[in-house]
DNA sequence: CCTAGAAGTCACCAACTGATGACATGGCCC
DNA sequence: GGGCCATGTCATCAGTTGGTGACTTCTAGG
C-alpha cells in the first residue's frame, strides 16, 4: 500500500537549510511575508514543512534569518559617486525589474505591513541599509540625506510594484529616469 | 437563561452600514486588509460579523468600497500651487502623522501586498490620485512629474510607517522637510 | 552486519479566517 | 394592535494556517 517516505533529496542538512532559505528568500521577496506559507516554501524547496520549524524554529526566525543573509545596500553603492544617481535611477525607472537587487526593498515593501515581519525589517534594514549608507554619504547630514535617499527609492519601487509601468511608457520611463537621477544626486552630493 | 439578542444598535440600516464603512477604514488604514478580520471590524461597529457579508457580499468588496470613499488626493492640492511643497513636506515630515491626511496612501502600502486588495488599489488609486494630480499639475510631462511625487511622497510615508521616525530628531526632520519642500516644489514646476 | 542517531516524513492539532443559512426581533403600515 | 419585512444575531461550516510529536529511513562508525 505504500511506497512513500521517497527521500528523493540526498541527505544533507547543511544544503537543505540553505535551499529552505532560498526559496523563502523568493517567495518573501516575491509574496510577502504573509501571504507566503510555510507548506509552500517546503514545496518549492521539496521538503516536508515540518523541517522549517525544526531547522529555524519557526516561520518568524525564518524570515530573521532571510533577511540577514538578503542582498544589502551594498550591491548600489559600489561603482564611482558621480555616477550613483544615473545608475540607480536606470534600475528604478527603466531596466527591467531586477528582482536579485531589489529584494531588499521588495521584502520590506511587501512584508512591512505584518507585525510579526515588522520588527526585524527595521531592524535589518537599518543595519544593512541606513548605516552603511549614511558611512557611504558622509558628512554631518549624512542621516537627513540617507533617508532622502530612501523615500525616493523605496517610493519609486513603490510605485513599480504597484502599478507594474503600465502607466508610463518608454519615453516616459527615461524623463522619470532622468528626474530621479538629478534628484539622487543631488541628495548624494549634498549638504541639504 | 437568555437576556441574549441584545440589539444595542437602533435599527437603521443606512446608518450601520456607514459605521461598518468608517470602522473598516480605521482598520484597514492601521493593520492592513490582511491582518484585519471581519470579526474585529463589526466589533468596532458593535455589531456581528454576519452583516459585513449581507451587506457588502464580503470582505473584498467592503475594501472597494471603503476605498471608493477614502480621502483623496484633493486635501493636498487644496491651497496655492506655491506653498504646495512645504505644506506638503510638513506633513510628511514634521508634523504629528495625521492620519486622516494619510489615510489614502496608509491604505494603500499596508494593503498593497495582498492580491485581493492589490486591485482595487491599483485602479482606485489610478482614479483618485494620478488623474486628479496630472490635471492640477498639468503639462506636457504631467504623467512623470505626478510619478515622481508620488515616489516622495509615497516613499516617505512609507519610511515613516516602517521606522516611526525614532531614527532622525526634530533638528533633522526639519532639515528633512525643507529638502522635501524643494524636491516637490521642483517636480510641482517642472517641465522636468 | 548492525546499531545509533541524524534527516526527513506523516498525521494530526488548535486557532483562526470568511462565509452562510436558520433563527430572533424590532419597528412600520394598515 | 397585529402582521410583515427589514434588521440583526447565532451556530456552524469548510478552508487555511503554523506548529508538534511520533514515526520511518538513510547513513556513518564500530
Amino acid at each position: 500500500m505504500s511506497p512513500p517516505m521517497t527521500p528523493a533529496r540526498t541527505r544533507n542538512a547543511a544544503a537543505t537549510r540553505t535551499a529552505i532559505l532560498e526559496a523563502a528568500r523568493k517567495r518573501f521577496a516575491h509574496e510577502g511575508y504573509d501571504q507566503t506559507g510555510v507548506r509552500e516554501i517546503a514545496s518549492d524547496t521539496g521538503v516536508d514543512a515540518a523541517l522549517i520549524s525544526r531547522y529555524f524554529g519557526g516561520k518568524e526566525e525564518l524570515f530573521a534569518e532571510v533577511l540577514s543573509c538578503a542582498p544589502n545596500i551594498a550591491e548600489f553603492l559600489e561603482g564611482d559617486r558621480e555616477s550613483f544617481g544615473e545608475r540607480v535611477a536606470q534600475m528604478l525607472a527603466v531596466e527591467p525589474m531586477r528582482e536579485e537587487k531589489f529584494e531588499l526593498f521588495l521584502i520590506m515593501l511587501r512584508s512591512a505591513s505584518s507585525p510579526k515581519a515588522a520588527e526585524a525589517i527595521r531592524r535589518h534594514s537599518h543595519d544593512a541599509f541606513y548605516q552603511p549608507l549614511e558611512t557611504w554619504l558622509g558628512g554631518d547630514d549624512a542621516a537627513v540625506r540617507a533617508r532622502l535617499l530612501s523615500c525616493v527609492m523605496m517610493g519609486a519601487t513603490m510605485n513599480r510594484v504597484i502599478y507594474e509601468d503600465y502607466l508610463l511608457d518608454g519615453q516616459q520611463r527615461q524623463e522619470l529616469c532622468e528626474a530621479l537621477a538629478r534628484t539622487l544626486d543631488n541628495y548624494v552630493s549634498g549638504p541639504v
